[in-house]
DNA sequence: TGACTGATAAATATCGAAAATTATCAATAC
DNA sequence: GTATTGATAATTTTCGATATTTATCAGTCA
């Protein structure tokens, strides 16, 4: 087998983004420029333009393996065997702290998530649906278990769950939250402790 | 009696505030110079900082009028005899209506209170803090009346309240919502429903 | 044939000078 | 003596020239 180049497109994908999030997370989106990248990577910036049409487009592939995790961290936390309304707790304060976290520690991370929602709608709202879809899962089993009591609609409940959190989920909320100094720890957690008493029966 | 000058000052300050809020309104807040305001009131723009120490505290004594009208409408319904669940839905959603129709329908406005909670924090959280006092006042006398569940804290729970209806309250996650074009009007009232339901009994 | 580059057009960011605006205060007017 | 102003310092905004960056594409290389 004839072995042509050193590696191939999807080792390159990859590598573009290896690096790219690397740059991204160091000295931030806006003042990453394709020239650096293409430099590291020993390549052209026209190349890197084979791969990805734009900038935001790498921003966006790197946001997508960030939800990614994400979506995993709350998949155990869903295919756990606690009760519904421990998990469904526990799938919010995951999330919070997730987005809080990147936003206190993260800020670089927490740029390009904003970018994202300014430029990759498509992406976040997939994973806003994937976690509302969590959400209803759990309050669907909640209910099932006699746990919660049944509603009219799981899907639109489990949205109206979603934005009664918007504060402490919302990233913008969350600077907000951060910026005028608000309770740091208990105010997620009585307001998750009161949606989900919200739906027990 | 000798009437020594055209307008005392308790009217000068009136008509500035009159002269400025129309001048923000039609034009905008950034775009009006104190120079602006001082020429159609006919006096020096240095006189205007003889009644007020700054432009931005000419917003916030203008932001100040509209809480304080604001502040009667939801004081009317808090003071009506209607039950406390019903009180409480239409307090939220007066709120949610008024920072909504700012938004849509007076952007200058909606301009003021945003610069207003960046730089006169302190007008916004009397403001709040007045809502938050109403909440807690109808979550209390639902209680008394059975109508709700008793609660450790009606203050905090007040708190968490307004918390869980930031996405319809806050002007941010107002022009948020716009942006994305979320259902317009269905899930303000799902959500006030929502959280009203889970103080009952 | 597909990975890659150099050259380059188009769009954007940067930066300093110029203009406008905010804010102050000693002097004026009534 | 109080309301007011003109002059002006300090700060911010605007603007245009310059530099950088994004993105494209004809053409090279293996």
């Amino acid at each position: 087998m004839n072995i042509r180049q050193r590696f191939t497109p999807e080792e390159t994908v990859l590598r573009i983004l290896d690096v790219a999030e690397e740059h991204f997370r160091r000295v931030g989106y806006a003042k990453t420029a394709i020239a650096d990248l293409a430099d590291e990577l020993g390549m052209s910036s026209a190349n890197i333009y084979r791969y990805f049409p734009s900038k935001s487009a790498i921003n966006e592939a790197i946001c997508k393996r960030l939800f990614a995790e994400m979506d995993t961290i709350i998949g155990d936390i869903v295919a756990s065997d606690a009760s519904a309304s421990s998990r469904l707790r526990d799938v919010l304060m995951a999330m919070h702290d997730f987005n809080r976290s990147r936003y206190t520690s993260e800020r670089r991370m927490h740029e390009m998530v904003a970018v994202a929602m300014e430029e990759n709608w498509g992406a976040i709202q997939d994973h806003i649906a994937a976690f509302v879809g969590s959400i209803a899962k759990l309050i669907g089993e909640g209910i099932e278990a006699g746990e919660f009591k049944p509603v009219p609609d799981v899907a639109q409940t489990a949205m109206t769950v979603d934005e009664a959190c918007c504060c402490i989920l919302h990233p913008m909320m969350i600077a907000e939250c951060a910026r005028i100094g608000m309770d740091k720890d208990g105010h997620a957690a009585r307001l998750i402790e009161f949606v989900v008493n919200a739906l027990k029966r």
